[in-house]
DNA sequence: GCGACAG
DNA sequence: ATCTTGTCGC
């Protein structure tokens, strides 16, 4: 039986753009629930164009102190077109949720909001390292985060969570899809379930 | 039922 | 994530 901290913002999830960080600590969940808002918040998202290029760029990362019940994030703002950096900022919290896979969100979100709160930029786009959509409720960290920010965000995990896909060639601006299954058939479905309409 | 599984 | 050991490629 599991009972986690952190899961308040996904209790509101009728007003996510008002989120605070405060939201963040005083709900305990059940990981079947967790998972259960995921999904929901996931019907609600929509995908927005850009406007306009971006003119500032942040990334996020996160490591823990060696005994492992401290986390810190850290955040670089890069300045476009030329990436020169504008400003950086870190933020340190105690660990209050374990490493599940799925769940990374409730372990890293609230350090990483917490660093970007002490920035005076406000960043245009953010690279974040997790997965973004390529989740199985289509809300892994990054996505996560654009939503609490009400910024796009792109997710950049070093490994695959979900679904199988084929190495890309090697050359600039190559890609494969990730699909559902383990196959080499052009017929398998894109991996990433679109909750938006279904429950 | 069993394996897979971001950081 | 972090640590440690073993293997591989340049």
């Amino acid at each position: 039986m599991f009972s986690f901290g952190n899961l308040s913002f996904l209790r509101k999830q009728e007003s996510i753009k008002n989120m605070q960080t405060k939201d963040l600590h005083s709900w305990d969940l059940s990981y079947s629930q967790a998972i259960a808002l995921q999904k929901s918040v996931a019907c609600k998202v929509q995908f927005t164009p850009l406007k306009k290029l971006p003119k500032l760029i942040a990334g996020i990362d996160c490591a823990f102190s060696k005994d492992g019940k401290k986390i810190i994030a850290a955040v670089v703002v890069l300045k476009l077109p030329d990436f020169v950096p504008a400003e950086t900022t870190t933020a340190l919290r105690k660990v209050t949720f374990p490493y599940i896979p799925g769940l990374l969100s409730f372990r890293e979100a609230p350090v990483c909001i917490a660093a970007v709160e002490k920035l005076k930029t406000g960043p245009d786009i953010f690279i974040i390292d997790g997965q973004g959509i390529a989740h199985p409720r289509r809300l892994g960290l990054a996505a996560h985060l654009g939503l609490f920010f009400n910024k796009p965000t792109i997710g950049c995990a070093k490994s695959r969570l979900t679904g199988y896909f084929e190495d890309p060639p090697l050359e600039k601006g190559a890609y494969t899809l990730l699909k559902d299954k383990k196959s080499v058939n052009q017929n398998t479905q894109y991996a990433i379930r679109d909750y938006r309409c279904s429950s």
